[in-house]
DNA sequence: CTCATACGGGG
DNA sequence: GTGTACGTATGAG
């Protein structure tokens, strides 16, 4: 793959970089490595300001003339009001001090960095190196180049100054593999010593463990402090420590001189998943082994007194996981970091757009000696958004779903849309380039050809749908233009509706339309074939670079609301989506009755649907659930003191307070409802069944049964989720019922 | 209903 | 002496 695309790449083809610390003082350390060998370049670079006018440096000597002068002003090209003079400076410090100072004078309020500032656009001191040299991450180098490695801590408790490390898995991509061990407390210093140690003599490049940033960091870092035991993880030769990364989110992240921290958890939280814990993902993508060893987290302290070799087995497991869960979920990123001048680490979290998309953007303006553009104007209005319709409700037969290939994308080039503020077309060139990139791949991969070219192709598509977006992000994406995000939507509402219609006249019944992709049912007796030959003649009639593709066929479908719905496979297998059938608080026992009567229902098995129904409710009224089945869970928030000075009554802190149990603040519990006392943490009696009756089947009957009840007549639906004891005199025969469907007009645009 | 805040996940 | 910004569910008003 050529590296040569200087808009794509950067215009420095220097290989091998693996990690980048810079400060504002202009001092950059480089490490490269090339096989075994790591360098590390010492450095210096220019720190750099984009500004509107010279109001706040007024009181600086300003070289017009000596790039090399302590403080120097370059006029770009640019339109008026445009970002036209970029600042560069021997020490970044002293500019941003002035910059603040003066800004602070003329503002009368305080003003501590450039968010708070218009008329500038700056940068973290890394990326000011980065975008000033143009050089990247990775040059040349595949996702196994680097040391990679993984260390996972187990403990006896979440938090540090309530319990200690008494293990570190710690392996690396070169072969490495150990287990340290701290069975007494005293030994707990040396092991945290030996960690370093390690660390230091396997030297990686990247540090990586899922959840390192919000817990084995953390962790590690307050017991090294009570220890009082040195912890250093950064490289030789740069500035020691290790510090929070300040990125305005709650969760904090931390980073090194020299190794790169990646954690796991940021590439798979984007990924629309289920659960994100490591478990989780892993049994998702297939890469738990099949002797894996699962250990409650409570239970892991207990276990390790009595089976330390399988506490010891379970620890590897989890940093062998997390090397193979890297491979699959960080090399989009690792691949992103070759094109944008961003260190490695922050772009699992970054946004695509802001975070991968404007760096390159404005990279390449600061090349051309291009003025970036005036602020957007302010539009209350947020700008309009995809085609969503309702067509029907109930139970369907012969489901397919179709969709617009990257419709966003695809109208963005078809009809080259661009932000009106880009006179060097750098955005059209990159979705383009991209694109082309992604097709490279995709082609590559279809060979079978050797290369990361999955990685590649997902890096692509990331960023090239993530234009969309960026042109409609608002005032804070320097390029968005809200005129260009509004041609893109309408134009892909005009493709929707052009599919929906062309579907509707092949015979078809239309369920739902989202954005880019149609739901419908077909007629009885239709092939696979018959459903594809459709869709390929709706899409003949698209126009060039638009087209529509099969995205899968099943047996039903419920449409319970819009984005809410049931899916049943010809291989049985179910599918909910959306917040109506299934959330993190759903009851076990209500998750049970789900599983149960949507295959029915979705059949037309309605008999089914009665038994699931009447099997929950005699479970519960027989009191043959525990109370863990019938619990949820809550998150504590806030602590016993701040609740009490509270006004506000809350169920789960008032459960927790009559029944005398302490909580901390964070802490998450469950709870179930008692019968004739309410609310009551689970804790007390987990396995016992004095919930309340008629409280859980209150819930089965409003919180459950209901997500039923489009697929049923109004009779059917009394008649089904009645107690069995109170049968009808006109009651239909169960098996006589079938499952329905109703047209819906309701039509809206987001 | 809209707006604001908290969460995820880790032992 | 680094570095603003995720997506979504629930609670508050």
């Amino acid at each position: 793959m050529t590296e040569s695309d200087v808009l794509l790449y950067g215009h420095d083809p220097t290989p091998g970089i693996v990690s980048v610390y810079a400060d504002y003082s202009g001092q950059a350390w480089v490490w490269r490595r090339e096989g075994h060998q790591v360098t590390l370049e010492q450095t210096r670079f220019r720190p750099w300001v984009f500004a509107r006018d010279l109001t706040d440096v007024a009181s600086l000597v300003l070289s017009r003339d000596d790039p090399e002068a302590p403080f120097h002003v370059k006029e770009l090209t640019g339109k008026v009001g445009s970002l036209k003079y970029l600042l560069t400076a021997k020490d970044g410090y002293s500019l941003r001090r002035v910059i603040f100072q003066n800004a602070t004078q003329r503002l009368g309020r305080q003003i501590t960095g450039f968010h708070d500032l218009r008329g500038y656009v700056s940068a973290g001191p890394t990326e000011q190196y980065l975008t000033a040299t143009g050089r990247t991450y990775f040059k040349g180098m595949s996702f196994d180049d680097p040391v990679r490695l993984q260390f996972d801590l187990e403990t006896t408790s979440l938090t540090p100054d309530q319990g200690r490390i008494f293990m570190i898995a710690v392996r690396d991509n070169r072969g490495f593999e150990k287990v340290l061990e701290a069975r007494r407390s005293a030994q707990e210093a040396d092991m945290i010593g030996e960690l370093v140690q390690v660390i230091q003599e396997r030297d990686p490049d990247i540090i990586e463990n899922h959840n390192i940033n919000s817990f084995d960091l953390p962790f590690l870092m307050g017991r090294a402090r009570t220890l009082r035991v040195p912890l250093e993880l950064g490289r030789q030769g740069g500035p020691a420590g290790i510090w929070r990364v300040q990125d305005g989110r709650s969760s904090p992240h931390w980073a090194v001189a020299g190794r790169e921290i990646l954690d796991t958890i940021d590439a798979v939280r984007r990924m629309d998943l289920p659960s994100a814990s490591l478990k989780a993902v892993s049994q998702i993508f297939g890469i738990a082994p099949p002797d894996r060893v699962y250990l409650e987290g409570e239970k892991i302290t207990e276990t390790y007194r009595d089976n330390p070799a399988l506490v010891r087995k379970y620890a590897l497991q989890d940093v062998e996981e997390v090397d193979h869960l890297a491979r699959r979920v960080l090399s989009a990123s690792f691949a992103l970091a070759k094109m944008t001048p961003r260190p490695y680490h922050r772009l699992p979290y970054a946004g695509p757009a802001m975070g991968v998309l404007e760096p390159m953007l404005i990279r390449a303006y600061y090349h051309a000696g291009h003025a970036l553009p005036p602020e957007q104007p302010y539009h209350a209005e947020p700008h309009s958004g995809g085609h969503v319709e309702l067509f029907a409700e109930g139970v369907l037969a012969r489901v397919v779903k179709a969709d617009v290939a990257s419709l966003y994308p695809s109208v963005i080039r078809a009809e080259r849309i661009e932000p009106q503020s880009d006179p060097l077309h750098v955005f059209l060139h990159l979705m383009d380039r991209l694109t082309a990139l992604r097709l490279q791949h995709k082609a590559a991969m279809r060979r079978g050809e050797a290369g990361e070219h999955q990685a590649m192709q997902s890096a692509m598509k990331l960023i090239i749908n993530a234009g969309y977006g960026y042109l409609g992000a608002g005032r804070m994406a320097l390029f968005g233009d809200r005129e260009a995000a509004d041609q893109v939507t309408t134009k892909g509402r005009d493709i929707l509706n052009t599919v929906v219609s062309d579907l509707r006249a092949g015979g078809v019944t239309l369920i739902e339309a989202d954005t880019d992709g149609v739901y419908f049912s077909v007629p009885e007796g239709w092939s696979e074939q018959q459903e594809r030959e459709l869709i390929r003649a709706v899409d003949a009639e698209l126009p060039e670079g638009i087209s529509l593709e099969f995205d899968g066929r099943w047996q039903a479908m419920l449409s319970h609301e819009i984005k809410n719905y049931a899916l049943l496979g010809y291989d049985g297998k179910l599918t909910v989506r959306g917040a109506s059938f299934d959330t993190v608080r759903t009851e076990p026992f209500a998750r049970d009755f789900m599983q149960r009567a949507l295959p029915c229902l979705l059949k037309g098995d309605l008999t089914g649907v009665q038994d699931a129904f009447q099997f929950t409710l005699n479970a519960l009224q027989q009191r043959q659930l525990t109370n863990r089945e019938v619990a949820t869970r809550v998150r504590l928030t806030k602590t016993p003191e701040q609740y009490r000075a509270s006004k506000r009554r809350e169920n789960q802190y008032e459960a927790m307070l009559s029944a005398g149990v302490p909580w901390q603040a964070g802490e998450r519990v469950y709870q179930y409802q008692q019968q004739e006392k309410g609310w009551r943490p689970l804790d007390g009696n987990p396995d016992g069944r004095d919930y309340d009756v008629q409280a859980y089947v209150q819930t089965l009957l409003t919180g459950y049964v209901t997500r039923l009840r489009k697929g049923l007549t109004a009779e059917d639906y009394r008649q089904l989720f009645r107690p069995v004891h109170e049968q009808g005199l006109f009651d239909l025969p169960v098996s006589d019922m079938r499952p329905v469907w109703r047209a819906v007009d309701t039509s809206r645009v987001r």
